[in-house]
This record gives C-alpha cells, structure tokens and sequence, in this order.
DNA sequence: GTGTAATGCTATTGG
DNA sequence: AGCATTACAC
C-alpha cells in the first residue's frame, strides 16, 4: 500500500519536500497546499532514514499534530510515524519542562495556570496592595505581563527598564512592574506556570542549562514549524536554540494570514528568520487549490489594501464560481434565519450535506443568533471553541481537588476548594492564611499543617475544620499514589462533598452539573483501563515507565500505561475544544466557529457575518493602521475558508448588553472588487416562495454598487471611528422593522419538524424522557437557550428540566 | 459565615 | 441579557 508521495506534489511542493537540509521557508499562500507539504516533507525524511526520534513539528493545534501524524503513518507505516514528536509549542514544550523542571527550581507536577487562575492571582495581588482594580484591571495587567513574558522580559528586567518604567508611569500605572514580581514569586511558590511560562521558562531553561540544550539539539535534528507567522518572539527564541547546532529547520508560514498579533505574534520572525539563517531557501507556494477564481481574486483585492505584505501571487486553475453573495438583514436575528434559509437552499440546489458549511463570526458572541435559527430549522450543528468543558464552574471546582491533591501548593486550587462546598472556612480566615504565607515567605500549605506553629488570630472552630482539610486533602494524596485516576477521582469527587452537594440540588442546572462531573469521571474511566500495550518489533513495551530513568522522554503524547491521576491532569490545561478527539458519532453538522478558531480549515460553502464597522473590524482596532491591517488579514483568512461558496452579510441594526444599536457595513465590503460580488436582500430569493421583492431595493436582483452605498445612507462617508450609534434606541422594532416582510422558515422551507426541537415544546404537551418516561408538560419558563419545562412524569412525578440537556421527545 | 437581593459591568480574538 | 461582585439580612 505504497503512496508515492513526491507525485502527488507539483513542482514548487516538490522541491520543497525534497530540500532536506539547512534552513528553508515555505511561504505559502492560502489553500497551497501547505499541510500537504508538511506531512510530505516528514514523511521523506523518514524515508531518507532519518529517525522519527530526530523530528520536531509544531502545529497550531494538537489536532493538527494528530491528524497529521496519521497521514504520516498511511505512507511510512505507524510504527515509524509513533515516535514522532508533533504538538503545539505549549504542548510540546509542557511536556519538556515536566522532565527537566528540577533544574529550574519547579517539581515535575507542577500546575499550569489558566488565564483564569492567572487573574484570580492577579487580583489578589491588586488587592493586597490596596491599589485600585479600576485602574489596575486584572486582565489589563495580565496582558501586560503576557507580552512581557512572550518577549523574555521577566519581573526584574521589567524593573529595570527605564522605557518600560516611563511607560507604565505614562498611563499611571506606576506599580505594574512590582505587580508584576509579586505575581512571579506567587506562582513559583505555588509550583505553578502560566501559558506564557510554558515558553518563556523552556527559554530559560535552554539558555542557563547548555547540557540541556545540547541534548535537546541532538534529539531534534529535524525541526518543522507549521503557521510560523503566528509565532511570537519566545517561541523564535526557542526555535533558534534548539536548531543552531544543525540548522535543520523549516518553517512555514503566510504573512498575509497573520492574525495572532495580539498575543505577541510577530511577523518580523520571518525578516528575523533571513537575517539569523543567510543561507536559508525560500521557496513560495502560489496556487491555490481550494477556491474558485471569484473567491481567490476576491480574496487578493482585499489583501491588496494592505500595505505591510511579503510578495506573492497567489492564482488558481480552479472553475470560475459563483459570485460572492452579500446578504443585508435589518436585525441580528433575521441575520441568522437568512444563514439557515440559505443552508437549505444550498443543500437542495448544490447536493451538498451539512458538514459543508460554516458561519463565520468576529466574537464568539455572535454564535446565538445562528444558534437559535438553525435549531428552529432543525438544521444540526456544532459551535467550536467558546467555552469548553473544561471551563464550567463544576468540573472546574473537581479538577482543583485534584490540583491541589498533586500540588498542595497550588494557591488558585486551594483558594477554590478550602470552602466549597462550604465548611465554614470563611473570607476572613482565608485571608489570614495568606497573609501570613506572604509575611513568613513560606507557601500557603506550609502554613495549613503548621497551623499552630504561626500566630494567626483565627477561633478554634476554624482551625478544627482547617486541620480537617488538610488531613482530607492527605489522605487523597496517599490514595492518589496508589490508584488509577477513576479510582482516586471518583473518591474525591465523593469524599469533597462536591457530588452530593450536586445530587441533592434538584434544579435542573443541579442536575446537568452533576451528570458533566459523571462525564468527567466516565472520561476519566476511559483513561483509566489499561490499553494492550502493542509489543514491538524487539519484545520490549514500549511505554515510557519502561524506560524510566531515561534521558529523554520517550515521545511527545506519553502514551503508556501510567494511569494516574498525575498522569491524567498533565495537560488538561491545555486542551482546548477544538484538540478533543473527534467524538465517537461523526455527526453531520453545520460549524460555527470564530474566524480565529477556523484557521487552517475549509469548507465548501462559507458564512462570513457581521461584517458591520465596530465589529468587523473590531472596534479595538480602528486606532492603528496596523491593527486595522491585521484585521483585514482575518478576513483574508475567512474568505479563503471556502472552496465554492462564500456569503457574506451584515446586519443594519444588532443588539448588545439588551440595547438595539444601529450598525452600519463594514468597509471590507467595499474594498472587495465589486465584480466579484452579488448584492441580495435577505428574504427575497427566486423561486424561494417566500420573502417578496421589496419596493425600491434591488429590484432587479443584481445589486449595483453605487445603489448599494446609497441605499445605506453611505455614499461618501466613511464611518467614523469607535463612533457609537443611537446607542439608546428603545427594543421595539423600528418602522424599517415592521415593514420588513419576515422569514418564516418554519412555512417557507418544507422541511420535517416532527423530531422534538426544544423551541415547538408547550404547555399541555406529552413529552417522553429518556430516564423519567412517559409525562406532561405543566409549566414553561426561561428563554432560550435556558429554558425550562417543569413536567409531570406519570411514574416519576413532577420535574423540572433545562431543555437545553433533556432530550425529551415528543409522543404525539 | 452563609445565603439571597440588588447592583454594576461587560463582548475581541486564544494556548 | 447574563454574570460576577457587593450589600445586606439572617
């Protein structure tokens, strides 16, 4: 079953493949091919005998990696392609300090911090030092120290930077810098990293311990970047380390879908990459496989307007497509009932399933409008990214029992768990302790078990119930060292009282906490039963324990028979919704997801919405040309999602914080070449049998620019910047409104409603649950997507239920 | 210390 | 509108 790779490559990709040694970039224009050359250009190494043990690649996202290295092992076999090490920096990197950490002064289970936990901690900073958090805003701060760390400055050269000082003094943030070095010491005495320490600290590491980087140079002969323009100074910094001794490095990249500026992303490693590698090779990879010619030429018009680009043309050979549409609604909502009218009409005129489409937003808010209309048309999706399971209140608080089970010095955990569920250790204790953890420079769980041993003021109530804490809390961890994950897991969930707290809160929001933490732990089952190891050629298994006192780890997954529960937390941190396994049912389902998230992704028929000003682009970035650029190359990326369909739409009035405020079009879609596009009015399709022609818009179907413009009272004015429009404008819809002729999707589109979507259920109705059988509907109340319905089961007795997790169905 | 009602803030983008 | 923090009653 030989796939002869290099023939399923053109000449520009081949060469590329085949360009084994020294430094190489791949600049490669969207839709190239990239990932194909990628996974080509492993899998020749492999080939040539190079070791997969010598073989670095860096994704954007672990899915990535992982879906990679299966097309790795179609061509060069699974074995070959097991030892590879594939991730994302954070993963990769993680996975690295865990092994090395005692070097840096950090044990080997040490915690990573969220964003969350790193704000927490921020807080309490703030507050501790009795600054105001108006100024001081927590996320403020960290943003700060995030760029900080992504450009190796730690605590104490921010202090010393007199630039840096004249700053923060400039916007009246004098004490961000001492913020900044208690932040450090409170992290490092809790045994904990934050996401930018993942990087920063493997810098660290690789700069003051040469023994280290040389054995890691050795191991990584062969190191391959994917989405380099998205790579920040720590992470080049690392790269550069690792690859100086053989040079092997190949990165690839696209300026022109730089879009991660804002977390330290820089396109200056790609001058940096010349400047540092003189005898690098650039090869350009310009044809476009993905799109038509419409949305590639659209596609370059916009990017055109940017001035800050590396040179490339980026053409295809590809069918000249279809036109770009360009939907107006008059309110968010209607903006999501014409998405999923046209998903319909797609499907019916194109033959095309649901996986093909996805919406497209600027900010993860815009999801619920979609949401809403695709559930009422019984048309299924998935919506990426946002909040993932890992960020709910319940599993959180779970998870931080393990924390602190692992690492009782683990602050954030500790603060979460040591009075909840409540035991009747209150605010005023807990601030004692820390008080006192600070002022004797000892860590907060130094002070739990010594509790008599510091002067803390506390009554004698709380020390008991203290003391009974930590003993619980130790009697975990001894278990925890002698169980599997599921075991120990379950234990605590039980013994912290959390469950039963869960189980006897009968509301439905009780309930579907308690079912997420059985989730949890049914994962943590899953984890937990030991997988046949498959024996390899020599006999030997091949897990890591195997090789215990190794010099390396052995990959980059840890794949192996360690089942516990340190084992188990190592990198929940990092995962993220999108990294989750492809679940058991390949579902067919519509994607929603932000234009971040669908990087590297495409589709066949893409939604590009809310194209308003203030919104896309963003309002943060109206001030500089810069931020404004990197907001057209987000765009740039959206459209170059899809393969032959792009619909484009915007709304003229959206609401936000329960306030109606006008919006008006996005000057990206002006910038397109208006022969690309075609102007629709939402409601109005031929032969559709719904919607009417509206007097006076775009009778003849096909819009005209300047009507265009017109119609939107926008002839010559550009908007003006972060100007807010008649932001107070009362919910009842406007006149324009009224006349609007609705989209009913549920008369226009014959489509079969009879499964129970949660919105058609009503009062009096019989319904069926899975668990409760046979009942009827007594009681509606909450909107969606919360709405509940209070039922009366003929066996089980009145319920209340989110229809949001009861699958119920209706009995007719 | 705990639980509930009123208040106020928020919505870039993400590992 | 929805969530988190704060204020206040118990």
């Amino acid at each position: 079953m030989e796939i002869n790779y290099l023939e399923e490559l053109n000449p520009e990709q081949r060469v590329a493949v085949e360009h084994i040694n020294g430094p190489v970039v791949v600049l490669a224009g969207a839709g190239s091919g990239k990932t194909r050359v990628l996974t080509y250009r492993i899998a020749h190494l492999l080939k040539n005998n190079i070791d997969a043990f010598n073989i670095l690649a860096l994704t954007f996202t672990n899915k990535a990696a992982r879906e990679m290295k299966e097309r790795i092992s179609k061509i060069v076999g699974e074995k070959e392609a097991k030892n590879l090490w594939m991730g994302t920096f954070h993963s990769v990197f993680a996975r690295i300090l865990r092994f090395e950490s005692e070097k840096i002064g950090y044990p080997s289970h040490f915690t990573i911090y969220d964003t969350d936990d790193s704000r927490n901690l921020l807080k309490t900073i703030i507050k501790e030092l009795s600054l105001d958090d108006k100024v001081y805003k927590p996320s403020l701060i960290h943003n700060r120290i995030s760029g900080a760390k992504n450009s190796l400055i730690n605590a104490n050269a921010y202090l010393n930077d007199a630039q840096i000082q004249a700053d923060d003094r400039q916007s009246s943030k004098p004490l961000l810098g001492e913020i900044y070095r208690r932040y450090e010491t409170r992290c490092f005495k809790a045994a904990a990293m934050d996401f930018d320490d993942l990087l920063f600290k493997t810098c660290v590491l690789l700069q003051q311990f040469p023994e280290v980087l040389y054995k890691y140079q050795e191991k990584f002969k062969y190191i391959l970047v994917d989405e380099f323009q998205d790579t920040n100074f720590a992470q080049y910094s690392i790269l550069k380390q690792l690859a100086a001794r053989f040079e092997n490095i190949c990165v690839v990249g696209d300026d022109a879908q730089s879009i991660y500026a804002f977390r330290g992303a820089t396109i200056r490693n790609i001058l940096n990459f010349k400047q540092d590698y003189p005898d690098m090779v650039t090869y350009k990879l310009e044809q476009n496989y993905r799109s038509t010619k419409n949305i590639v030429n659209a596609a370059n018009s916009i990017i055109s307007n940017n001035r800050q680009q590396l040179h490339k043309t980026v053409w295809t050979d590809n069918e000249e497509g279809q036109k770009i549409l360009v939907f107006r609604t008059l309110t968010d909502n209607e903006e999501g009932l014409t998405a999923a009218q046209q998903i319909f009409e797609f499907k019916n005129n194109f033959q095309l399933h649901n996986r093909h489409f996805a919406i497209l937003y600027r900010t993860n808010a815009q999801s619920r409008a979609f949401e809403e209309a695709l559930r009422k048309v019984n048309i299924p999706y998935k919506i990426y990214g946002g909040f993932s399971f890992y960020q709910r209140k319940e599993i959180k608080d779970v998870l931080a029992y393990f924390r602190l089970t692992i690492n009782n010095n683990d602050e954030e955990a500790l603060k979460r768990v040591i009075n909840f569920p409540a035991r009747g250790i209150g605010d005023t204790t807990i601030d004692k302790l820390i008080l006192c953890a600070n002022d004797h420079a000892s860590g907060l769980w130094t002070v739990l078990e010594n509790l008599d041993e510091f002067n803390l003021g506390i009554n004698s109530g709380a020390r008991n119930r203290i003391i009974d804490f930590v003993t619980m809390i130790k009697s975990f961890a001894s278990m925890a060292a002698q169980s599997n994950a599921f075991e120990i897991g379950n234990h605590i969930a039980k013994q912290s009282g959390i469950l039963k707290d869960l189980y006897d809160d009968k509301s439905p929001e009780g309930l579907s906490k308690y079912e997420n933490i059985q989730e949890l732990l049914n994962g943590m089952k899953e984890f937990s039963s030991p997988v046949p190891v498959p024996t390899s050629p020599n006999g030997s298994p091949t897990e890591k324990e195997a090789s215990a006192p190794n010099e390396i780890p052995v990959d980059s997954e840890g794949i192996g028979n360690d089942l516990s529960l340190t084992s188990f937390m190592q990198d929940i941190a990092l995962l993220t919704d999108s990294d989750k396994k492809d679940g058991e049912e390949e579902r067919d389902t519509v994607s929603l997801m932000t234009i971040h998230a669908a990087k590297g992704l495409e589709f066949q028929v893409v939604f590009i919405v809310g194209l308003e000003e203030n919104l896309f682009p963003s309002q943060m970035a109206l001030n500089t040309r810069a931020d404004l650029e990197e907001e057209r190359r987000l765009f740039y990326v959206a459209l170059t999602r899809a393969q032959k369909h792009a619909i484009l739409s915007y709304s003229v009035s959206r609401y936000k914080w329960g306030n109606r405020f006008d919006c008006e079009p996005s000057r990206f879609i002006e910038e397109l070449n208006e022969k690309y596009l075609d102007f629709k009015q939402a409601g109005r399709q031929e032969n559709s049998g719904f919607g009417q022609n509206r007097q006076g818009w775009n009778r003849a179907g096909q819009g005209n620019i300047n009507d265009f413009w017109k119609k939107n009272g926008n002839q010559q004015s550009k908007p003006k910047n972060g100007t807010e429009l008649n932001p107070t404008i009362p919910k009842v819809p406007s006149i324009e409104g009224k006349k609007l002729i609705k989209v009913n999707p549920q008369q226009g589109i014959p489509g079969n409603y009879s499964t129970a979507s949660e919105l058609n259920i009503q009062v009096g109705m019989e319904v069926k649950h899975q668990r409760f059988g046979l009942g009827k509907v007594i009681n509606m109340e909450g909107g969606y997507p919360n709405q509940k319905a209070t039922v009366f089961f003929h066996e089980a007795g009145q319920k209340q239920l989110l229809l949001k997790f009861a699958k119920l169905e209706l009995v007719k």
